[in-house]
DNA sequence: AACTGTCCCTGCAAGC
DNA sequence: TGCTTGCAGGGACAGT
């Protein structure tokens, strides 16, 4: 699923293949896929505008656009930015395409492809983004972009109530996180997943931190984790490596790879699949 | 106020 | 073999 570490690579893609490009046209397919909106404000607000930037805030992609609105795209769970040549054959499901000019001449199309659409795709009024856009507005710490500290994630924590995996997948207080990556996060910190964040210890904040930070930089150095049933793509087609690192994610029943005493158990916690060791994560 | 449960949607895999 | 059923999950929203 496209979590921060995924979006970090697609939005790598955009800066390198969208960035400067000028929308010549828009076409929509799946009206739920612009839901936020409507078909019209999509193709009007992107319609002979000129992309100025390509950033991203958690699992949000944010384009400046040069109408003074900005672009906001979100793969939720199975969605896809695809660059393709003109008039190429689109998969099934492309729900929203963009072509994109260089110099006059139009040279490439932005797919948003998206099986289960629940992703979208929304041009915003960055002074209406508090009623337009709350979830954005109200987005937590992102742990590559902003400052993030064990001390932050302490204040963040402080007196709150239900387990470590809950906070962790909750986007108000730290963003980009999502299932594959807080237990991995969890299991590099030793921590259960249904532990209690009430008072933890400096020195466990300061593992959890340490965890969340690193999983996440490997994650966007390998490109991201591509699954077997979502089949996560970048914008060129290429899939992830970090499945390949993941030491509880879809390894339930298996020995744990950093003890070697434990087994990788498979629970609900947070109502979310969760695959934790019950040997070394306490 | 802050937490938990349900829903949205499709593709795939397991089970009969 | 071919159907049905269940599961996967991000975030909004309703319920507690």
């Amino acid at each position: 699923m496209p979590e921060l570490p995924e979006v970090e690579t697609v939005r790598r893609g955009l800066q390198e293949n969208v960035v400067g490009r000028l929308v010549v046209k828009v076409e929509v397919g799946r009206e739920r896929t612009v839901r936020r909106t409507s078909r019209e404000a999509l193709i009007d607000g992107l319609t002979g505008v000129q992309i100025l930037s390509a950033t991203r805030r958690g699992k949000y992609l944010i384009c400046d656009l040069d109408s003074g609105q900005k672009l906001m795209m979100h793969l939720r769970m199975s969605g896809r930015l695809i660059i393709a040549k003109p008039n190429s054959v689109r998969p099934a499901h492309t729900h929203v395409v963009m072509h994109l000019a260089k110099s006059n001449v139009v040279v490439s199309e932005l797919w948003f492809v998206d099986p289960r659409t629940f992703g979208e795709v929304v041009v915003f009024d960055p002074d209406l983004i508090e009623t337009q856009m709350p979830d954005l507005a109200n987005l937590g710490v992102d742990p590559l972009i902003d400052e993030f500290t064990p001390e932050i994630l302490g204040e963040l924590f402080k007196n709150r109530r239900g387990n470590l995996k809950a906070l962790l997948l909750n986007q108000h207080f730290v963003a980009g996180i999502g299932n594959i990556y807080a237990d991995e996060i969890l299991h590099l910190a030793k921590l259960r997943p249904d532990r209690l964040p009430g008072r933890l210890t400096h020195v466990t904040l300061s593992r959890l931190h340490g965890a969340i930070v690193e999983v996440l930089n490997k994650a966007v150095n390998a490109g991201g984790s591509t699954l077997k049933d979502t089949q996560y793509v970048d914008l060129d087609g290429q899939t992830g490596s970090f499945q390949d690192q993941h030491r509880v994610y879809g390894r339930a029943g298996l020995p744990c790879l950093s003890c070697r005493k434990g087994r990788i158990l498979m629970t609900v916690v947070a109502g979310r699949t969760t695959c934790y060791c019950s040997a070394c994560q306490h």
